[in-house]
DNA sequence: TTTCAGCTCATACTTTCGGGTGATTTTGCA
DNA sequence: TGCAAAATCACCCGAAAGTATGAGCTGAAA
C-alpha cells in the first residue's frame, strides 16, 4: 500500500525533495540579506512566483497529457444482411428439400399449379408441401410463409442443403 | 496584439491577480508573526508549498487538451436498394394513398377480411383497391404485387406521401 | 427386417382471391 | 361552386388457396 505509493508518485516525491532542497539553498545563501529587510514582501512575492512556476512545471511533468477523445463514427456501407442462405434456420425449422423449392417458387410469385407444372406434380402435392411449409413456419398463408422466410433468410439463391 | 493577449490569457490574468490578493491577505493578518520569529523557513515552506500547488492547479486548469481522433467504423446495413420510400415511383405509377395502405397490408400476409377490418371498411372495398392496385403494378396475383413493390421501394416505413 | 422420414397423390370441402361491372359518396382543387 | 379523382360499397362467378384426411412408394437408418 504505502510501497505501492512511493513507487507511483516517485517523480512527486524526487520534485519535493529537491524542492526542500532549493529552500535550503536560499537559507545558506541568505539571499534574504540581499534585499533590504522592509521589503520582505519582495522576497515573499519572488518566491511564491517562482514556486508558482515551479509548480506549473511540474505538472507539466507529471500530469499525463490530458487526451480528448473524439469518436468519429464512419459508416461502413455493407450490401444488406446474409447473402448466404440461411441452413442453420432451415435444418432448425426442419424443412426439407422439396418443401424448400416449393418456398422459392412461391415466393417468385407462381401459383399452385404453376410450380406443379414446374416440378413436374400434381397439383394436389404442391398443396401438400404448401400446408407442410404453413405449419412448419407457423402461419397459415402463403404470403405470410414468404415473409417469414425472408425474415430467416431462407430465399437466398444457392444450392440446396445436402 | 496586447489586447488578445489578455483575452486569451484571461484566466491566467485573473489566477495572477488573486494570488496577488493572497499575500496581501497573508501580510495583512501578519501571520509570520503568528509563527515563531526564527522559524522563517517554515513560513517560506508553506509560501512554497501554497504557490506550488496553486502552479499545480493553473497548469491543469490551463494545459489545453491533445485531441485525440477515434475513428469507429459503423457498420450500416443496407436492404439493398433505397430504404427511403420511393415517393417518385409512386407517383410514376399513380398509386393512391389507400391503395398503398392496403398494398402494405397485403405485404404484411393480412387477408382482404383482416385488411377490411384493420381500415373499418368492407371486404368489397378492400378488394377493389386490390384489382386497382394489380392493375396499375401490372400483376395479378397478390404476390407478384408484394414482390414488384418490394422491388420498387414502395413497402418502406414512412409517411404517406401528400 | 422394421421403422421412419420424405415425397407423392387423391378426395372432399371451405375460404379467400381476383375479375368484371356498376353505383354512390367524399374530397381536393381550380 | 363544380368537376375530377379518390374512396366507398355491392353483387356475381370462377379460380385459386388452404384444410383435413388417408394412402402408396422409396431409401436410409436402427
Amino acid at each position: 500500500m504505502i510501497r505501492q505509493f512511493f513507487s507511483t508518485n516517485k517523480h512527486a516525491l524526487l520534485y519535493g525533495l529537491s524542492l526542500a532542497c532549493l529552500i535550503a539553498l536560499l537559507k545558506g545563501l541568505e539571499i534574504r540579506y540581499f534585499i533590504f529587510d522592509h521589503s520582505i514582501e519582495i522576497y515573499i512575492g519572488a518566491i511564491a512566483i517562482i514556486f508558482t512556476a515551479l509548480g506549473i512545471w511540474l505538472a507539466m511533468k507529471l500530469s499525463r497529457p490530458k487526451i480528448e477523445r473524439i469518436v468519429v463514427e464512419k459508416e461502413v456501407f455493407i450490401n444488406s444482411g446474409p447473402s448466404v442462405v440461411n441452413e442453420k434456420e432451415i435444418t432448425k425449422i426442419g424443412l426439407s428439400n422439396r418443401e424448400i423449392e416449393v418456398l422459392r417458387f412461391m415466393a417468385k410469385g407462381l401459383s399452385n399449379q404453376e410450380i406443379a407444372s414446374q416440378l413436374y406434380v400434381s397439383l394436389n402435392t404442391v398443396k401438400t408441401h404448401a400446408s407442410n411449409i404453413f405449419m412448419k413456419l407457423d402461419v397459415n398463408k402463403r404470403v405470410q410463409a414468404i415473409e417469414k422466410a425472408r425474415e430467416l433468410g431462407l430465399l437466398n439463391i444457392e444450392k440446396l442443403p445436402g
